[in-house]
DNA sequence: TTGACATATTAGTATTTTATAATATACTGA
DNA sequence: TCAGTATATTATAAAATACTAATATGTCAA
């Protein structure tokens, strides 16, 4: 059953949804879903602070939910865990493609 | 662009992620997948308490997220918006399908 | 009407989250 | 080396969340 294996997965899928539950963290997912982005960009698509975005980018990282790399002075990020475009992209569905 | 359509959203969609994004709340809605149920039924189901259960049944009602009837004694909450469903169908399939 | 049960509400508190500001670090190019 | 830019870290304050406990409300059945 769809309702029992979801629930025994509850902690597990909450955390990550916790991640996407804010307007910033989902803007900033968004914009991660196109191409991998440095944090500038980031914090301008957002339109939200660099130290905020910082903040909230190094714990998705620690969650496995997007990774990082350095070039030169910049650190270009990108969703690292494929389930999180999966569920973006049902989201968008969801939200975006019906009235 | 998906992603440009999706943030434009993010603060519905964030709003609605927040109350999945725990997973009391998560596993009630688990227990509404399949048929209304009453609140101890979803007490139970969630092993959770029936204040925090009431009260936060409470608020996904304000915000149509579920609906309820009453029969006597009991109250019965359902699943009111369609989204709903159908974003727990789309986080089942990414988080208890695949490996 | 009373007692038992189901649910809701309220009050209060501990914890977590959300930010902001300030500062630190790391790299680049002159 | 220095100045400038990009990012990270830290500290902290304010707000929101997550509860618990107690009490209230409403309904049924005797």
């Amino acid at each position: 059953m769809i309702d029992e294996q979801l629930a025994k997965r509850a902690e597990e899928v909450s955390a990550v949804l916790k991640q996407l539950a804010h307007p910033d963290r989902l803007k900033v997912l968004c914009g991660l879903l196109e191409k991998e982005k440095t944090v500038s960009e980031l914090v301008n698509y957002a339109k939200s602070s660099q130290s905020w975005v910082s903040q909230f980018l190094a714990r998705m990282k620690l969650e496995g939910m997007v990774d990082s790399r350095k070039e030169g002075n910049f650190v270009y990020y990108r969703i690292a865990d494929p389930k999180i475009k999966e569920l973006m992209r049902a989201i968008y569905k969801t939200y975006c493609k019906k009235e």
